[in-house]
DNA sequence: CTGTATCCACGATGATACTG
DNA sequence: CAGTATCATCGTGGATACAG
């Protein structure tokens, strides 16, 4: 499962290795973060506050690394490190955008939907 | 955690709890092959190998009680169960395909931003 | 054929303490 | 401030056997 640069494994699309990290837990909310302005690091983990340390890191990391975001460090005192989206990473936000319009417009519909097969008629509901 | 159908709440919003269920590992690539014609559980679970049965009816349970697909079940012997898209489900067909789109534009972009991540100047890379 | 039930492994994530 | 290190936990997902 190393030696994959060819597209002969079917299962080395695009899809799975590009989407599996955008749609992690955290990255979509950090990108929204960053489309107005540039952020630091404690300002991120303090506008999502239920993220850990360890998770906000990890998640720049992982989008520093696909080049979606920017990292820049200030030498100053102390030190200050500034985040920011990359052409690339402006370039998904519309599509990210229209998801949450989409999630907007169906929640209420998914939402009952969810109340419907919740209530009584769960699997085979030929029962009753 | 449960009263809450108000956006009260800033975690109650419709993304996480839309798009957390949509970004699944399967349920991109299972809402795709119901695209064209409806589909039977087994032939759904030969079009994706890597799927486990567990995994694929846990999928579909889920997709079915958000309304994104419908289940079917016809009274043959042996059993035959059909599912199918929804029209909601139809709806996000376009954004997955906007994605699709994306990732496949960006795969050699982000391969090759990985690649130089990972050569050396790896976090601060100012040297050199 | 279309699942369900169980058990289990692994990664993802959180909590906490420590560092430059 | 901006992380890293370490440990604990929890859910996701696979394997297998069983069932209607």
């Amino acid at each position: 499962m190393e030696s994959d640069s060819e597209f002969g494994d079917p299962c080395n699309c695009p899809i799975r290795d590009v989407l599996d990290r955008i749609g992690s837990k955290w990255a979509m909310v950090v990108v929204f973060m960053l489309e107005a302005e540039p952020q630091r690091f404690n300002m991120l983990a303090r506008s999502i506050p239920d993220v850990s340390k360890r998770m906000l890191t990890r998640t720049l990391r992982d989008l520093e690394r696909d080049g979606i975001i920017a990292r820049t460090v200030f030498p100053t005192n102390p030190p200050s490190v500034e985040y920011s989206l990359s052409e690339m990473g402006r370039s998904i936000l519309p599509l990210f955008w229209k998801l949450i319009d989409w999630s907007v417009e169906k929640h209420a519909n998914i939402r009952e939907s969810r109340r419907r097969f919740d209530s009584g008629f769960a699997s085979d509901a030929l029962l009753n």
